[in-house]
DNA sequence: CTGAAAGCGCTTACAG
DNA sequence: CTGAAAGCGCTTACAG
């Protein structure tokens, strides 16, 4: 293969200079119809298009935006907003940047080294609760921070997200309408509480909602995922809980799933005498017929990302905190509280 | 804020000539220990990092490797690659961007626009089969091009994959070695058939395996996401399919999770009276106790960037084409066909 | 509406 | 081991 077209050579083969190439390609206005076309044909004819690394050299835009991760890439939430973040990105002609700082090494290597930095236009925080110096390193990138779902926004010059607490209090409110009094709450299986982003906000909405309504806690639940079958030993454990709890609020769909299965298994029928709420709302929800609390991860993403743009563009946000509500979705694990309330 | 620090403000700090600097921070040889010193601590002091538009537009080196993933950023599969790929990218000073060819728009205006061009040093395709004119459009991005499952892989100078179709026929056997001989497969629920990199390579095993073991297929079924509570009536199916299935091979573990818990609801009971084998061995599969093929798709991302990077560096590849073996995880769906088979 | 020139911030031969 | 100069491929005032 030969080497790339440059804008010089498109120059030559329309006939023109390379500031009306540069101008033409890029659909700025004083280029006469006729000689546009003839650039477009040029360009096209060699294949022509643009090195990034020029362009963002002389313009100081580089055209791309990073998303920093906060624990991990994988997984129903983050990879919503990456979808999310990528639609709008994409339809204006930005390039997506990934970082993650997952483990603690991770996290101080990115803030020491700041490869973002003079590589975006924009960084987009998600899932991360940063501590004073990481907030101070992240200014230093000197560019607009729009935060998702962080604990702390005030470093940010927008932000999104949901309010953990809150829906999940409507999650045990929704419940308690059907009749449920004893509740138990299965939290995450992967807690990093030195990162936590207030994930811990779901289960105190839990508490706090159990005290308003005057409701029974009994207890709370976690899968250690380094131990055989999680799930069963969690459904051993509901099943010899006294008092019995009638419904589950989970901190995930997918804890949710995990323990249904084996809820079922052991003969504990769903929602027969136990009900069970997930949080997500995800594909396999839908799915396997889970009740859920469902919030907009892809909607969250792309709007963060429209703030991105328009930081970027230098206008100020009309709204520049905003916070999405979550809604919930029965579908086949969710019901009225058995009668034999004294199991 | 003020502008950002030059190599010229380094130089100046420093006491030395921009070259110095750049050799310096680079880690280049031929630079005196003292100097070294004094450049590094001149370029701390001043807060400096390098832009790497204009290392990139010199080098002609972006240190940037780019995702294209076919389908969706979502998933286990593709996020688990993701993370494999930043593992190894990270560690060596790259920067990941990412590409989503979806639908048919995204993918025609991936491959029109060609984004990825002069913007990486390498491209990795992932869960994508190519049509013969994108194929071409893609060698036009002069640079590597390393393919992860991807149907065809002459496109490429290196590949990576596991052998859906083998690992399928391995999964039936080892069912047929537990004693069951009525079979029933559980297809994938989002099937994009004209972009498919070798999916149905799985159920394509299944039914080689069927043929040679001299199985019973009892059908094969998918879950219809856009219709109330799919795996209910999927489970509704696999009740009154004649002869009815011992033993359910499902696509990916979450077709297998979402079913598992209606089979159980349904009261056929998981192993004793249904064996049920889930593909990939996610988090959640452990979690829920599911038996699963186990593919290693952070290991497959880790060793596609190795392959990236060492295409890059003009090292030849000791072996372009790598095949992955998975492995069969017995958990608490599988066990022994039930005695009763006349049932 | 279009052009010639300067310059963005680096790296890379070429010298010494 | 270090420096002065050229140049990567664009965009951006400045002219006309």
């Amino acid at each position: 293969m030969s080497r790339q077209a440059t804008i010089k050579d498109v120059a030559r083969e329309a006939g023109v200079s390379t500031f009306t190439v540069s101008k033409a390609l890029r659909n700025q206005p004083h280029v006469a119809p006729e000689t546009r076309k003839r650039v477009l044909r040029a360009a096209a004819r060699l294949n022509y298009s643009a090195s990034k690394s020029a362009a963002a050299l002389v313009s100081g835009k580089t055209k791309r935006v990073a998303l920093l991760i906060g624990e991990q890439i994988t997984g129903w939430f983050n990879g919503n907003i990456q979808e999310g973040v990528y639609d709008v990105l994409s339809t204006h002609g930005y390039d997506l940047l990934i970082y993650r700082a997952g483990t603690s090494e991770e996290r101080a290597a990115f803030f020491r080294n700041l490869p973002a930095k003079r590589n975006a236009d924009a960084i987009i925080v998600v899932s991360f609760t940063l501590a004073q110096k990481e907030t101070k390193a992240l200014q230093e990138l000197d560019m607009p921070i729009v935060a998702i779902h962080s604990g702390a926004t005030s470093f940010s010059q927008g932000s999104i997200r949901i309010d953990d607490c809150e829906s999940e209090i409507e999650a045990v409110q929704h419940l308690a309408s059907l009749g449920h009094t004893r509740f138990c709450f299965l939290d995450r299986f992967n807690p990093l509480p030195e990162y936590s982003w207030g994930a811990n906000q779901r289960i105190i909405g839990y508490k706090k909602a159990i005290d308003r309504y005057h409701l029974v806690d009994c207890g709370v639940l976690t899968m250690d995922p380094d131990r055989e079958h999680p799930a069963r030993t969690a459904a051993d454990r509901i099943a010899s809980m006294t008092p019995a709890p009638t419904a589950i609020c989970a901190w995930s769909d997918d804890c949710a799933l995990a323990l249904l299965s084996e809820l079922r298994q052991a003969e504990i029928r769903v929602p027969d005498v136990v009900s069970i709420m997930g949080f997500d709302s995800s594909d396999v929800a839908a799915l396997a017929g889970l009740s859920s609390v469902a919030q907009p991860a892809r909607d969250i993403g792309a709007e963060a990302a429209r703030k991105a743009l328009q930081l970027i563009n230098g206008s100020p946000l009309t709204e520049p905190h905003t916070q999405v509500k979550t809604h919930i979705i029965d579908r086949a694990t969710t019901g009225p509280a058995p009668r034999d309330e004294g199991r």
